[in-house]
DNA sequence: TCCAATGGTAC
RNA sequence: GUUGUACCAUUGGA
């Protein structure tokens, strides 16, 4: 290990602590507002490791085109973060608009604006992050599982699996374009409730305010937080926390919240509590003016393996289960969805069908591929009844090697499939559904 | 135990 | 052309 990397170890060290040391402080104190908070922002420790992090994203640039290898090259590491260190100090520092990039939503033809902050701004926007982050840390609540350290989804999933065994009915909700829709002064009070020095204030009204740059022409944005913004989905739980605080204050006897970002269920035992929750769900978006989305957004009976309901990537449905005595018991299962099985597939299809796949060594092809079996095996194969789903794609996978083998060398003696299964046991293709 | 790079997922 | 947060995993390094 070479002295910069220890001095960048001791560094994060430093900017670590401090976050839990404001936890704490935060956690003793709940009602407590922070008013020194901006002189923090430009620690050297916090600005350093809010660039590292920045960095190791390897993001493109924003507006200013300036990238993290001109940043490097030309620029410098520690000039760039010291005029950004004096910027902030004598608080000259301005950010400049997003850049407008449309990206392809999901499977379908649907586009999703992205708004990208220059790097400088995205190295800001870390550093405040780190500093307020741990105190709404301490507001947020247990049903809410999205964009926060140490929660995933599979904690969602097993909150839904505990909350099923006790309730028949679930509300699925979604809501229309949430990063697009938060209503800023709305939120800015919410932040209020815990910060109070206005420098920092200002900077989060800034980066909401800043405007977007679409094809030359800026727009201002009176509406929304920017996808691609660093403390964005920070920014977006604390306008839901309102939701969460005031379900688990005088709601949560209707039934259970669990929350993923804009995506919610509540489980419940009997349908009037299902519709009595969709209508103050109903009251407490009007309160933040935001929309349900009706399309996406439904009620389901789980009593039996006929209902379920999308979540995370799983399509969660009662399954029956013969117990010992012969009885026959319904659990809640996960299995991929239909989307995501479908996005598995076309993923092995653009790596392995490419004609530029045709000349590629079969050890480095299987490596390819095995890299990527792992990570989604890693993520779907929850229980014992989601791997036959994955079998599927297991299968899916051998079906486009054969046809690769079968494309690649142009002889006679096409190859069946069991052949390759049989080479591809030689190459040690990983499988989905077995470990 | 910790670091970095790279693969996956959710939103 | 692809941003962001979080998590998980693998490999490698001490």
């Amino acid at each position: 290990m070479n002295v910069k990397q220890m001095t960048n170890t001791m560094l994060k060290q430093k900017a670590e602590s401090f976050g839990q040391m404001l936890y704490h402080c935060a956690k003793a104190q709940p009602k407590r507002k922070f008013h020194a908070l901006y002189d923090k922002i430009y620690r050297p420790d916090i600005l350093k490791t809010a660039w590292l992090k920045v960095k190791a994203n390897k993001g493109s640039a924003g507006v200013d085109r300036l990238t993290f290898d001109y940043i490097q090259d030309e620029i410098g590491e520690n000039n760039f973060l010291n005029s950004l260190y004096l910027k902030l100090k004598n608080q000259t520092y301005q950010p400049q608009p997003v850049k407008r990039v449309w990206i392809p939503k999901g499977n379908s033809k649907d586009m999703r604006p992205l708004g990208i902050p220059t790097i400088e701004d995205r190295v800001v926007q870390q550093a405040t992050k780190m500093v307020i982050e741990p105190i709404f840390e301490t507001m947020f609540k247990d049903s809410s599982y999205g964009f926060r350290p140490n929660r995933n989804a599979h904690q969602a999933m097993k909150a839904i699996r505990k909350a099923s065994q006790k309730s028949y009915w679930v509300v699925d909700i979604d809501i229309k374009g949430y990063f697009d829709n938060i209503h800023h002064d709305k939120l800015m009070k919410l932040v209020k409730q815990r910060v109070s020095d206005r420098r920092v204030l200002k900077l989060i009204r800034q980066w909401l305010k800043v405007g977007v740059l679409d094809e030359k022409e800026l727009k201002p944005s009176f509406l929304g937080s920017p996808q691609g913004g660093v403390i964005s989905p920070l920014l977006a739980n604390i306008y839901l926390n309102y939701l969460d605080t005031i379900w688990e204050k005088r709601y949560a006897s209707l039934g259970t919240l669990v929350r993923y970002a804009d995506d919610m269920v509540i489980l419940c035992h009997t349908k009037k509590d299902a519709i009595q929750s969709i209508q103050i769900l109903k009251a407490v978006f009007q309160k933040l003016e935001l929309e349900m989305n009706l399309d996406k957004s439904r009620l389901v009976n789980i009593w039996d393996d006929k209902g379920g309901f999308d979540f995370l990537g799983f399509h969660n449905r009662k399954f029956p289960k013969r117990k010992k005595n012969g009885q026959v018991m319904y659990f809640l299962e996960h299995i991929p969805k239909k989307g995501a099985m479908k996005k598995m597939r076309q993923t092995f299809k653009d790596y392995i069908s490419p004609r530029s796949k045709l000349v590629c060594n079969t050890m480095d092809l299987i490596d390819g591929i095995n890299r990527k079996v792992v990570g989604m095996r890693n993520y779907y194969r929850i229980s014992p009844i989601a791997t036959r789903w994955l079998n599927r794609i297991d299968w899916y996978i051998l079906e486009l090697l054969t046809l690769h083998y079968n494309k690649r060398r142009n002889n006679k003696n096409k190859r069946s499939n069991l052949s390759i299964v049989r080479e591809m046991t030689k190459y040690r293709l990983k499988k989905l559904s077995v470990v």
